[in-house]
RNA sequence: GCCGGCGUAGCUCAGUGGUAGAGCAACUGAUUCGUAAUCAGUAGGUCGGGAGUUCGACUCUCCCCGCCGGCUCCA
């Protein structure tokens, strides 16, 4: 007998070898057992149908139900091998890749020798409801690697035999219903037809494990709830954000545009877009002068062996314009603004009394960015940073980046983003710099996130070859995470510019050197801002504040006045005396998300 | 860059080898009106660009540009 402890603390016994499932259909009311998808045992995700052994002692058994994030995965996890089924009995020679679990749903790859087409879903999609109306059992199997090898080799499944030779250990475990198998850790739904509503979404060439120099595979994309309201409300959900997308307010509130005889990834802010621009631009130095940063400009082109310096030509050559020929000397376009900032601290001696010096600049860069990557706003070839450089010694650095990290946070807040993920990257393998520097920046960084109280992931050899970062990221209304803040030590410009100071004895020191920008890129900042407040900007933001309309010709006099009064008050106000009905410019100023409405009339 | 989809009026979209269409917007006129579209008329197109097939191409083929969804990339 095994003694068996849930989770509420009450015990029961079962007999050795009984399925999790029994003891759990025992135990849980009949709704929860419903629900219920695999279970913990011993802190063990496993399937519903393994049994429980004797090993002594009480078991402790939990259940892992649909309401969970874990219950939920698994779920789709199942709805993914019931894709590949599908794909498998209709199309012949077709290849598995790997189907796994992704945020809001699941992808499977497969290798056909023609890609998909949105028919091939609706037929997918057809044969799935079939199989899961089958209802059959999904069971496990434990395999040695060699007869695993031998089964996926026989079932020509060259994608399965590269995965299974690299699995450590000696066995793996597959998944089978009806006559489909497939490598899997699992742990999977005990039968197809638990799965209720699910929906394939989109197809996609996705390179096999994301190695561009592999063959390019087909991806679909899937969702899956366990309710089919649920289902609708993702769907109705992906459409409201559509509505937000900052692509499509820019062109119906005229913000901004971009244009092919321009050129791609190249952006045209129009009155209104220039207006709010303006406004962040205006806070912006605002508040810089306010911390004590000096606001600088610098041009947009230089000498190519500036960069050749910085060492950007060598390690970022494919994002760089080609260079222009100026009077036989090579120049190219500014990708960034940091070793004109260098220059101008390097015009002079500074003294360790000068420091910290913080240079600020709205600075246009110009990058080459594959064509496939641009994306609205949010990923561009030209953008404005919104860029600053600081100086200083190694004993201000970490009072220095605690105030930083304030002020971004303080920035960020005032245009109403409250949520973002941020991340520390740490010393790659490859970098520059001494490790005590490396240790001191990457402390200072982290202890300053710790004062501000704020939640961070590491991401552990993720920094640049030049210093450990913060990086701050803000999410799209597809919760497409976007790069905005980001907080860089520099140990490298520094020294390849020889950038010192003098300390109490006179002596030339090197200095550090931080970069960063708040809003990240104009561009891509107000992108996110256009979704984050879905074009209805806040008054102090909104490119009109205030429309003044008037009823009938006869107040046209007043409410021109009017207008002036507010005009001459210092706010961004429009009149109409269109001969249109009242409901008619109402209706407009509202499509328009202007935030008041000044209406003028003989009551 | 790669895979797939797409590109027709300012916008949203019909149009499957035989003279290019609708709604909204624009313009003109009428209407002078109180909280989400007043009515009528007019104009607007090298059908993304180029080459080819054809008696004839928006429609079929190829190349290029751009957009969309992914992949890769983002020091």
């Amino acid at each position: 007998m095994v003694t068996v402890r849930f989770i509420d603390g009450s015990e029961s016994e079962c007999k050795a070898g009984t399925p999790v499932a029994d003891v759990l259909k025992e135990h849980l009311d009949k709704k929860t057992f419903k629900k219920t998808v695999a279970a913990r045992v011993d802190g063990t995700v496993v399937d519903l149908s393994t049994p429980l052994k004797d090993s002594g002692a009480p078991v402790e058994v939990e259940p892992i139900t649909l309401d969970s994030k874990e219950g939920l995965a698994i779920y789709r996890h199942s709805t993914a091998h019931v894709l590949a089924q599908a794909v498998r009995s209709l199309y012949k020679g077709v290849k598995l890749g790997i189907g796994p679990v992704i945020e809001d749903g699941f992808y499977y790859d497969f290798d056909v020798s023609r890609p998909f087409t949105p028919e091939d879903l609706l037929k997918i999609e057809k044969k799935m409801k079939e199989i899961v109306k089958g209802n059959a059992p999904i069971a496990r199997e434990e395999l040695g690697k060699d007869e695993a090898l031998r089964l996926f080799r026989e079932l020509d499944e060259p994608y399965k035999v590269e995965l299974i030779d690299e699995i450590e250990g000696d066995t793996v475990s597959v998944y089978r219903q009806a006559d489909f198998v497939d490598l899997c850790r699992g742990p999977h739904l005990p039968s197809t037809g638990r799965i209720r509503a699910f929906k394939l979404l989109s197809i996609a060439g996705a390179y096999w494990r994301g190695d561009e120099n592999r063959k390019m595979l087909q991806r679909i994309y899937g969702t899956a709830f366990p309710e089919k309201a649920e289902l609708d409300d993702y769907v109705k959900r992906i459409e409201e954000a559509k509505r937000r997308d900052h692509r499509r307010l820019g062109r119906e509130l005229d913000l901004f545009s971009m244009n092919d005889d321009v050129g791609a990834g190249l952006v045209l802010w129009h009155p209104d877009g220039a207006a709010v621009r303006s406004v962040i631009e205006e806070f912006w130095k605002r508040e810089h002068a306010r911390h004590d940063y000096s606001l600088i400009y610098t041009p947009h082109i230089a000498k190519l062996d500036m960069w050749k310096t910085s060492g950007h030509w060598e390690f970022y050559r494919e994002n760089l314009y080609s260079p222009m020929d100026v009077e036989g000397q090579d120049y190219i376009v500014k990708p960034m603004n940091c070793p004109f900032h260098i220059q101008i601290y390097k015009s002079r001696i500074r003294s360790y009394r000068d420091l910290p010096i913080r240079y600020a600049e709205l600075g246009t860069v110009y990058r080459y960015e594959r064509s496939g990557v641009l994306h609205g706003l949010l990923r561009v070839r030209g953008f404005t940073q919104d860029d600053a450089h600081i100086y200083l010694t190694p004993s201000q650095l970490e009072d220095e980046i605690q105030e930083i990290l304030k002020f971004t946070l303080y920035i960020l807040r005032s245009f109403g983003f409250n949520e973002y993920d941020i991340y520390l990257s740490t010393r790659p393998e490859k970098y520059v710099g001494t490790i005590e520097n490396w240790e001191k920046a990457e402390g200072a960084l982290k202890s300053a996130l710790v004062a501000e109280g704020l939640e961070f992931y590491i991401d552990p050899g993720e920094g640049v070859f030049y210093g450990p970062k913060i990086d701050i990221k803000i999410k799209d209304v597809l919760g497409r995470a976007w790069q905005c803040s980001t907080i860089q030590v520099d140990f490298n410009l520094p020294e390849r510019f020889d950038v010192t100071y003098r300390d109490e004895r006179g002596q030339a020191v090197q200095s550090i050197m931080i970069h960063r920008a708040l809003m990240g890129s104009l561009e891509r900042f107000f992108g996110c801002l256009i979704e984050h407040y879905a074009g209805a900007f806040p008054v102090w933001l909104a490119p009109v504040q205030a429309a003044v309309l008037s009823v009938t010709e006869k107040n046209e006099g007043y409410a021109a006045s009017v207008y002036r009064r507010i005009r001459e008050a210092g706010f961004r106000v429009e009149l109409d005396t269109r001969n249109e009905t009242l409901g008619y410019k109402i209706r407009e100023a509202r499509l328009r998300r202007i935030p008041y409405m000044v209406v003028v009339g003989d009551k």
